[in-house]
DNA sequence: CCGAGCGGCGCC
DNA sequence: AAAGGGCGCCGCTCGG
């Protein structure tokens, strides 16, 4: 077993989670309700504008199609028109990967899409801007005009949340994260680039309180650290990942610098101090962690060199194909040997015992996937065995915070109230106090967010102010 | 008319 | 054939 040690400990707390979440379900949410009401009029407007934009748009292609009863939220009707008469070739990317092309399948996804006006006359390029800036508006609709619905009698929203379990309707899931539903506030949109309406705002203190939102800080990276120092007694990723280090700028000097030995404005790329990779003088260098990070992420999810050919592109917007991802995808395992000697780990794990634990000892049965004997299925279990440690156990040590924040008789004293989780976040609400009192909570909270038993370190960053999007 | 299946998309 | 983990919701499509 990998980390069956607190196993224990999670279960005497598992109990406490579901009373955890019943209190934050009845706690609720004040929603305002104004905010939501505006921004959908306004976005109905821009919504309506758009589609008179399409629609002229349309008419000026000339491919006999009748736009007043075309459907742009169609899939069906979006291939006919962008494969069947406007002759685009079809996209071999999307957003969770390659699309296979030779089975006849079609993706036109904001990825799809985007391949499709690089690859076309700017006319064809124009109709693709305005289809996507459409999803975009109607996405934000969806949840401005919705949300006021679940206002209940006493002012607030009570979105049900739950573990997952065969008898259990309520939402969850297999690796005892929480989800959510009715309505799911887990995935309000937090990028701006995204959600032009700031949903988020919407999501306010009611009279007397003041929001605080405590998120803890690459959660999943944490938990790998501490099961590598377990495992393999390797503290590298763990000393990456204290206060003053910065694990991607690393990356990034290690794989484009030392192994790659890229050159940036005139010097190796790992001649640069770290800051110069969140600098806005080095916009080149940002990239270059931006892209790093996501090939961290990336393999955190069981993605490869395959993926990351099509979905890393170069500064030219052309994907970076497999030689190079594979050239990049090596050098990060040499800058941290421990992640391929995980990876063999666990395949080897999943092999022999048909199943993968969690950090805190739920077991992910993946028996079905490895007994077929079909290397496809295996990879799929592999894929999935190297994330389930870490996704599960996020979810125990958020739980057990929650426990342990809603058995502080301090916190309750203040009158804290849990509203959201939402994976490593907990959101919560506080009568307006005075200054010390609020710097007192935040740091209880923030105590019970880092007190999970790793041998690497938790930290927490946390926010509080009027709205959840000030947070 | 309803439900299943799926495409698309938001979050972590 | 397959190459990115976990979710929930909306809209479209199609068959019963």
């Amino acid at each position: 077993m990998i980390l069956s040690s607190k196993a224990l400990w999670d279960a005497a707390r598992m109990n406490e989670v579901e009373y955890g979440i019943i209190e934050m379900e009845r706690n609720g949410f004040a929603l305002d309700v104004g905010y939501c009401n505006n921004k959908a009029e306004e976005a109905q407007i821009n919504e309506q504008a758009t589609l008179n934009d399409l629609c002229t748009w349309g008419e000026g292609l000339g491919v006999g199609l009748n736009w007043a009863e075309f459907n742009w939220a169609s899939p069906k009707q979006l291939v006919e028109l962008f494969h069947d008469k406007l002759y685009c070739d079809p996209s071999p990317v999307w957003k969770k990967g390659r699309v296979n092309l030779r089975a006849g399948d079609r993706k036109l996804d904001e990825t799809a899409l985007e391949w499709v006006r690089d690859h076309n006359s700017p006319e064809i390029a124009r109709g693709v801007d305005l289809l996507i800036c459409l999803r975009r508006i109607r996405g934000a609709i969806k949840y401005l005009t919705k949300l006021p619905n679940y206002v209940a009698p006493d002012g607030f929203v009570h979105a049900v949340s739950g573990p997952a379990s065969d008898v259990d309707p309520r939402a969850g899931t297999i690796t005892w994260r929480l989800a959510s539903k009715n309505p799911e506030i887990l995935q309000i949109p937090t990028d701006k680039k995204k959600d032009p309406y700031r949903i988020r705002r919407a999501f306010v203190a009611p009279p007397g309180f003041k929001l605080i939102a405590a998120d803890e800080t690459a959660l999943e990276a944490v938990i790998f650290a501490h099961v590598l120092i377990e495992l393999f007694d390797d503290h590298l990723l763990a000393d990456l990942l204290v206060p003053g280090a910065d694990l991607h700028a690393y990356n990034a000097k290690r794989v484009y610098g030392t192994y790659l030995k890229w050159e940036r404005y005139g010097h190796r790329v790992d001649d640069f101090p770290d800051a110069a990779f969140k600098s806005d003088d080095y916009p080149e260098l940002q990239a270059l962690r931006q892209d790093i990070k996501a090939v961290w992420y990336g393999l955190m999810y069981g993605k490869s060199a395959y993926g990351f050919a099509t979905s890393l592109r170069d500064a030219s917007g052309a994907p970076i194909g497999q030689e190079v991802a594979e050239k990049i995808v090596n050098a990060l395992y040499e800058a941290l040997p421990a992640i391929p000697r995980y990876q063999e780990f666990i395949s080897d794990y999943v092999q022999t015992h048909f199943g993968i634990p969690g950090l805190g000892g739920a077991w992910c049965d993946l028996s079905e996937l490895v007994k077929t004997g079909n290397k496809w299925d295996l990879a799929r279990a592999n894929r999935i065995a190297q994330n389930y440690p870490m996704q599960e156990g996020g979810a125990r040590i958020i739980g057990a915070a929650m426990v342990d924040i809603l058995n502080d008789p301090r916190l309750r004293a203040v009158g804290l109230k849990l509203e959201r989780q939402v994976h490593d976040e907990l959101d919560f609400r506080i009568p307006d106090l005075r200054l010390e009192d609020e710097k007192v909570a935040k740091d209880l909270i923030k105590h019970h967010m880092t007190s999970y038993p790793l041998k690497s370190l938790l930290q927490v960053s946390i926010g509080s102010g009027a709205t959840w999007d000030d947070c």
